[in-house]
DNA sequence: CCCAATTACTTGACATGTCAACTATTTCTA
DNA sequence: TAGAAATAGTTGACATGTCAAGTAATTGGG
């Protein structure tokens, strides 16, 4: 039997991933709007920000962190300084960078959009996965990761 | 031990998730435009009108099948039949209704990108992944998509 | 030490996605 | 069978993401 581009079970699991990925993600994305008032873009460039050890980061640092182009952060960055989300400064030490951080005011909103987004992922995604499902996923994960890390190393 | 929002392995699984489908899905995506001239929402509707088995759709059955708003598939047809790549007739029947069709242009580009797209996938995925791997993450679909169905079965 | 490369980020134009409001048709139902 | 509700899609405004080009500061080789 001659094989088309691909075989069976490929084409199955590729389907599988490509639903999830395209239903659940944004899923939870819109539901961080309905019990936060944020999008999914600014829950998490806010969370990135909230986990710090260090007051600040660098724009690039944090863009590269979430796998974003610089140039998307920069937008990003603008549109939550104008709300009010984070702040910028230049850095000291070298003129060119920025260095992000969250102010208190994102940070109330991080407070409690965690917890709540934490709950929604609970519920779509652990609760309804078994542990060898989600240990098989994390597996999964890096493999991929190794692969577009080694063949793509821009888009980590 | 007290249990903050999420046990490690579940908050693992779900990184480890989240970053798959938010690099994965989007390269493979550049990847079309690369080899193909086309962005991978345009790649998605042609293949889907490709494959169809009776010579068009109704605009509405064709969103749902790609889990999309309606508003989204009229805009996203609308540009698609500007550069010539479908074509949208009212429904004899139902003139609420649109049929939309593939074009012959639409069709030698879908001919063209689909074994390459395979291609694509292939490497970074299929190639990538054990059968087992594979076949779990098709339980794993399965398990969530049924839950989504359940819980939120607007955007399926 | 100077100037060419590199790095860090900005900007503007445009493609795409989402939401709410609207139009037109068809289908119920009282 | 008239009018209300449901269905199918459009439209415009706006948020977001991407790409290419540009600015400004720093670094590194000759």
């Amino acid at each position: 039997m001659a094989q088309k581009g691909m075989k069976e079970l490929d084409s199955k699991a590729w389907r599988a991933f490509h639903k999830i990925g395209t239903s659940l993600l944004p899923h939870l994305g819109r539901q961080i709007t309905v019990h936060s008032g944020i999008s999914g873009a600014e829950y998490v460039v806010l969370v990135a920000l909230y986990e710090l050890d260090a007051p600040s980061v660098h724009l690039n640092r944090l863009a590269r962190g979430l796998g974003w182009e610089t140039s998307r952060m920069s937008h990003q960055i603008s549109r939550m300084e104008e709300s009010g989300l984070v702040r910028k400064a230049r850095s000291e030490a070298d003129s060119r960078i920025f260095e992000v951080s969250i102010t208190s005011k994102g940070r109330k909103i991080a407070e409690a959009a965690i917890p709540r987004q934490s709950d929604e992922i609970n519920h779509c995604f652990s609760n309804v996965l078994t542990t060898a499902q989600m240990k098989s996923l994390i597996e999964i994960s890096e493999a991929i990761s190794l692969h577009m890390k080694e063949h793509h190393p821009i888009h980590n």
